[in-house]
DNA sequence: AGCAATTATTTGTGATCACAAACTCCCATC
DNA sequence: GATGGGAGTTTGTGATCACAAATAATTGCT
């Protein structure tokens, strides 16, 4: 209706799917402040649907909401992500599995084609390019059983732990922690249409690639959180709001 | 900041908090058009905190967004149902597993009080405080080991739901298919600590309730679906955005 | 009467504005 | 040098307005 193209969409979709794309891309940095004027100028649009992208993504758990009003992105905690661990196994397991009748050999090729990419990505070192892989990995898999309730909120726990990878995902750790061998064991389940070893290959893919980076980066602490204004872990940040 | 007075919360969030709570206590109606200015005049405020409100509960998918940008709430479909229904076992089970090392005496007092309270609640044949004090049990709960993360899924899936509540729990049903019996299984399970047998509990408690429901209202799909312009269920009404 | 086209109304979108709370920066004071 | 207070700036909130798309109502035609 204000759009001013009938194919154009709305100013604050575009709005929030750019934000989530940047947040899901790591580009956004734990503790930031994210103020409505500030991304409406770099946009060059006005205030207001800036805020509804923002209240949206804040709603789906990807930004917080301080007391006073304030956007900004989410610290990550101990607690909340052994939580948000559990949460992607829960859900993701049961994703898995509920795809297992819809897949296809043609869902596998392709499946297979993105392990390659996010192979390439790692030995590369291409950072974002790894991410955006995986996640398509993940997400093409929940997509074949999915509806529109586990997609939304798997995408929900996503985004709250995306921010966090900037942390852990990087360098050595990218090529260490290679995820592409339990990739391997998922694909191996799907083409078995074994739904049982497919949830463990998916909660052992889910364990794997965090937790051995949860280790990795809580023993040092400092070196992310001595940089400027970003921090990375806090031990226990009770957030009001 | 645009509260009058400091201790008043904003205006988006406490209609927010009142939408919500209506949806959850049944008073939305499956595929009742919500239009921003009627609800606007409804609490005479005007529309932007009004469409703040419900873009928000469309983000946590208790309301729908048509193509036109119209807030409606949510037609319920078979799949949908099924959807749901896993979500709720996958997120509730864990979520009532990772409470027992918090669970105490107390806790559990409380809960035995809430049953009663269900119970009390069939008996009259209040369905509003059903849905009440059924809520309070679950998630009083959940709330002893939860998090940040958990409460906030398994809210968007009780806000799925909740409108559809309001053509299975009715009268005959609510009496039939009393759900205390299952609750006192999870009493029992939290009596012994015993995270198993009530991972177990709270899965029969939601198939219970649910599940028969479903079959007893499939079968006559009529008698809702013919009242006016509500609409109960549809087969299968893929819906765009 | 049934149906299509047209007009009228409703409704969402986005911009702008006023206001107050919150934040920042600076300086005076201890 | 560190701390507390105060002026200036930034920021979120909510109201209002203009506009276009969508829906509803009405008219006109067959």
């Amino acid at each position: 209706m204000g759009s001013s193209r009938p194919g154009t969409q709305s100013l604050q979709s575009r709005t929030y799917r750019a934000l989530r794309r940047s947040i899901l891309d790591g580009d956004f940095v734990p503790g930031r402040a994210v103020t409505i004027r500030g991304i409406a100028e770099d946009l060059g649009i006005s205030p207001t649907p800036v805020r509804e992208a923002l209240r949206r993504l804040v709603a789906e758990r990807a930004l917080t909401l301080s007391a006073t009003g304030r956007v900004s992105v989410p610290m990550m905690t101990r607690e909340k992500l052994a939580e948000l661990v559990n949460a992607r196994i829960c859900l993701e397991r049961q994703a898995a599995i509920d795809a297992v009748p819809g897949i296809t050999d043609r869902v596998v090729t392709r499946l297979v084609r993105l392990n390659r990419a996010i192979d390439r990505a790692i030995e590369t070192g291409d950072h974002r390019r790894y991410l955006v892989t995986h996640r398509d990995f993940h997400f093409t898999l929940y997509r074949v059983g999915g509806g529109e309730v586990f997609l939304p909120l798997i995408e929900s726990v996503w985004l709250q732990i995306s921010p966090f990878l900037r942390y852990t995902l990087t360098g050595e750790h990218l090529s260490r922690y290679s995820t592409s061998d339990r990739h391997v064991e998922i694909i191996e389940a799907l083409e078995r249409r074994d739904a049982t070893a497919l949830g463990f290959a998916v909660e052992a893919d889910i364990r794997h690639g965090i937790g051995a980076l949860i280790e990795s980066d809580w023993n040092r602490p400092d070196d992310a959180a001595a940089g400027a204004d970003t921090a990375g872990i806090r031990t226990a940040d009770r957030e009001s709001g």
